[in-house]
DNA sequence: AGCCGTTGAAAAAACGATTGCTCAAACGTC
DNA sequence: GACGTTTGAGCAATCGTTTTTTCAACGGCT
């Protein structure tokens, strides 16, 4: 690798002006000339500064660590690409860390941090990353932002609508026909679960249709957890005729149970998924679902954590653009006469 | 961030005792009580070492990278859980990089390398990744390794036991009777899609079955390629009573094409996948599998990039344990009576 | 007492980049 | 021609670690 003392040797100029060169420094003062030699030698021997060096001196990483609670979503794979999109035009690198790693360990973060490595976090929490960990970050004095949920009492965050995503999936079976519609949401203890609720109860409303606690489930995402609302919910009374299910995950457990169940999709119940992934295609049926703009979370978030790093207060941000988008397939149609 | 000359200030020691008794320098003769003093101070301080100056003074990162052409496979959920344990077991820190983006400006790879920001790399290649990015690499004199497929002439890789898990697969479906099996595989230009072909051909081999041209295609292992594939297989003459698809993915669309085609699974033809992951339990029918050992896959990448960062000369390593294992769901069944 | 070996620790250089400061030469002005 | 200013660049310190080298003190030995 060359450094800047070869370039200068070549250059036959002194270290300082090579730097300042290559940095654009606007207070050197150079020829022309020397600028150009110096800048044709760099090119010539593909200089790159070394990191070490630069974030030895600068005291800053120029690295974000994403720390996620699982890579396999699709979901994810959204997120990610957006983060890393947003970090290479702000030209930070970005590492990703498990947060089921860092909760075990703990060692994770505070080793991120603390050995300098990274400059902040985007942490998308699970249940798993406890506010242990988190005061951890806090008192390592860390920058971070928290995507997809939020913590009460902390600023910095990037969430989706989960209210508007929400009630569009709900209006979707309202426009349908339905009048007794079911959630299968998360758990009670997420605010992101609370938030996809609260969309739900809000179309419901504005139709004037009521809300009935025992249409509700409030197990988790997680397939099997959806498969156990759903044979609680078909035995409830009165039987709802369509099911929103808040994770696109959670429904293709919803699909596995209700065919089990002998009940058919959509004949008999129909089933629209918050979030949408490549999966969702080749259910049985094809799932409807709703949309989310997963980039964007993940580009925001780099995004605003950068300007927390460069001393922006921290913000609290909803996406809500792109919009939430309808992906209409074969999992939902009208309720069944009776 | 407590730093070692904070520690020697407050220890009344110099910066290179206590440095010495942290790294645990075997030359160091010094006092059991220094030593205590330092370690104790040390901890009071919460001292976690600055990675930079580290890195700068020992000119290697302890940093590896896991480049990837997608995220968002619960395969590679696997391979980067096992590529996490043993980095972490080894002490180095993992990137994860996308190789769209590294053909797409090439910088990424280089700017890792060149900065010295990693010292090797883990490539899952693609098709995606070109040989001049690999080339890239070799040029910046970066250490690699490859996983999941290989590359002739060029040593250093992990790969699975391709051969072995494709004849399980189709073991399985010569046990259950089957006679005019098809296999739905990768395209031919990829050392791995080779691989499973030719498991597939030794079971049928080993049974005295032959071997048909006309059973076998090669479009690649998208839902929609092998959805192609199946369509063109109802249609092939003698039509095949089981099917081995080479990809999880590429079974879940074929399951789909003959859903949609009509043709009963397992009725009338047997659906094998290669690969296990969870969406395999949510299919319709839930998907027999072959579920082979990722974990270790990224495990064994890292340790052997780990063993070529210190010397050793790069290994090629196929993955035989654990062994393949056959998960049984619904999706298979003897052959049609016809 | 003089010498030597050992013990325990400090001093200093080096890694590569950045940046405030210094400084020589050249130029212009009176 | 003396002096001040600008131009163009170099010097040197600094960031935090590691590691080689140096060194003082002490005790043992003859």
């Amino acid at each position: 690798m060359a450094t800047l003392s070869e370039i200068a040797r070549q250059a036959g100029v002194s270290v300082s002006v090579v730097s300042r060169v290559l940095t654009g420094d606007p207070t050197l003062r150079t020829r022309e000339q020397t600028r150009q030699r110096v800048l044709q030698v760099a090119k010539d021997l593909k200089y790159t500064a070394n990191y070490a060096g630069r974030a030895l001196r600068l005291a800053r990483a120029k690295a974000l660590a994403l720390i996620t609670p699982g890579v396999s979503s699709p979901l994810f794979d959204d997120l990610l690409s957006g983060a890393s999109d947003a970090a290479e035009e702000e030209d930070y690198t970005l590492l990703i860390g498990r947060s089921d790693r860092v909760t075990q360990g703990s060692g994770t973060l505070r080793r991120l941090a603390g050995e300098g490595r990274v400059d902040g976090f985007v942490l998308q929490r699970s249940d798993d990353l406890s506010d242990q960990a988190l005061e951890s970050l806090v008192a390592n004095d860390a920058r971070f932002v928290l995507v997809t949920s939020r913590t009460p009492g902390r600023r910095g965050s990037v969430v989706l609508d989960d209210v508007a995503g929400a009630k569009m999936a709900t209006e979707h079976l309202i426009s349908l026909g339905h009048t007794r519609i079911a959630l299968v949401g998360g758990v009670p203890s997420s605010d992101l679960g609370r938030r996809r609720e609260q969309g739900y109860a809000l179309a419901l409303h504005e139709a004037g249709l009521r809300r009935r606690e025992s249409l509700v489930r409030r197990l988790g995402y997680s397939p099997e957890m959806a498969a156990a609302a759903i044979e609680s919910l078909v035995d409830a009374a009165p039987r709802p005729t369509g099911v929103v299910v808040a994770n696109v995950n959670g429904a293709i457990g919803a699909l596995t149970a209700l065919r089990l169940l002998g009940v058919d999709v959509p004949g008999d119940m129909s089933v629209v998924a918050y979030h949408d992934e490549w999966v969702a295609e080749h259910t049985w049926p094809a799932l409807t679902t709703v949309r989310m703009p997963y980039y964007e979370v993940g580009a925001q978030a780099v995004r605003s954590l950068v300007a927390q790093l460069r001393g922006s207060p921290a913000q609290d941000i909803i996406v809500r653009s792109p919009l939430p988008r309808l992906v209409l397939r074969s999992s939902t149609g009208p309720p069944p006469p009776g």
